[in-house]
DNA sequence: CGTGTTTGACCAGCGC
DNA sequence: GCGCTGGTCAAACACG
């Protein structure tokens, strides 16, 4: 997406310039990096505003959807009726979400204390698309799969693999009656920040394209206390996020080795040339 | 070779 | 105690 190409630009601009400020750099590298600063400069404020009109954009998605969202926790992922559009094909997802509500319903009462937190989505796909992948900005880890009983179509499960510690799982399972739609249960609650912004945009996406839970831009779920306290938190979390992205963007990317050894090879002018073309 | 997926085996909880 | 079921493990395999 376009932001993730920003982030991977600036960390390029950033990785640059770093590379520039080496001892004594030649008049043309010090214009150079004149250049490049002021790139980096307006790349940086692009980014602050595409952060400004994301949030934005976010809360008034979270306003539209808020009341209609079922508060997917536990207790309230069934009581409250998902919009009416949608109605049959929960309810026939409910018939996987029974065997998950009743199987956690037994552990309901020994860990009424300390249970995890539970909530669902729900997500539309391709009908032929067979996979049982929900795109939601976070790494998944697939550790199991299995046919239950009242579902032909076999439950998915996934563990989180962005943070080794993160406790979260998810099981994933075609509804019954709708194969189009996909049920995702989640369990627990991330302990790191998401992956990548842009999966975040395509989870934001997709949910106002056809889902209908409670599920925040953090992939969490989106109850109101956390909302609340998120929004406070938001900007340091999000200039920390950026930071990681481009870290991450950094360790990932083949290509920025490649510029970092055009750069120290003395071709990378050239390259930096061509690519203003 | 490292990482992720597949899949059969195993285990624990529950109902009878 | 036994069988059923959901959940997890781990070896084998595939892939980049």
């Amino acid at each position: 997406m376009e932001s993730h190409s920003l982030s991977l630009d600036l960390t390029i601009g950033i990785a640059k310039q770093s590379i520039l400020q080496e001892p004594s750099p030649p008049p043309c590298l010090q214009e150079e990096l004149k250049r490049v600063t002021e790139e980096n400069m307006k790349l940086t404020s692009m980014l602050a505003t595409m952060c400004e009109s994301y949030d934005a954009l976010r809360a008034q998605l979270i306003d539209m959807i808020g009341p209609t969202a079922a508060v997917a926790s536990s207790e309230g992922a069934r009581s409250s009726s998902p919009p009416s559009a949608k109605r049959k094909s929960t309810e026939s997802a409910g018939d996987a979400d029974d065997s998950v509500s009743s199987a956690n319903s037994c552990k309901k009462a020994k860990e009424e204390g300390s249970k995890p937190k539970i909530w669902k989505l729900y997500a539309r796909t391709d009908p032929s698309d067979s996979s049982l992948v929900v795109r939601d900005g976070y790494q998944w880890r697939k550790y199991g799969q299995k046919v239950t009983r009242d579902n032909p179509c076999p439950r998915a499960y996934f563990r989180c693999s962005f943070a080794p510690t993160c406790p979260v799982k998810k099981k994933v399972q075609r509804s019954a009656d709708d194969h189009c739609l996909l049920v995702a249960t989640y369990e627990g609650e991330h302990n790191h920040y998401q992956s990548s912004a842009a999966e975040v945009e395509n989870a934001v996406s997709r949910k106002t394209a056809g889902t209908a839970d409670g599920f925040g831009a953090a992939g969490a779920p989106e109850t109101k206390d956390s909302r609340g306290e998120r929004e406070e938190a938001r900007q340091p979390e999000l200039r920390e996020r950026l930071v990681k992205d481009m870290a991450s963007s950094l360790t990932k990317d083949p290509n920025f080795t490649a510029v970092i050894a055009a750069a120290i090879s003395g071709r990378f002018l050239g390259i930096s040339t061509a690519q203003e073309m």
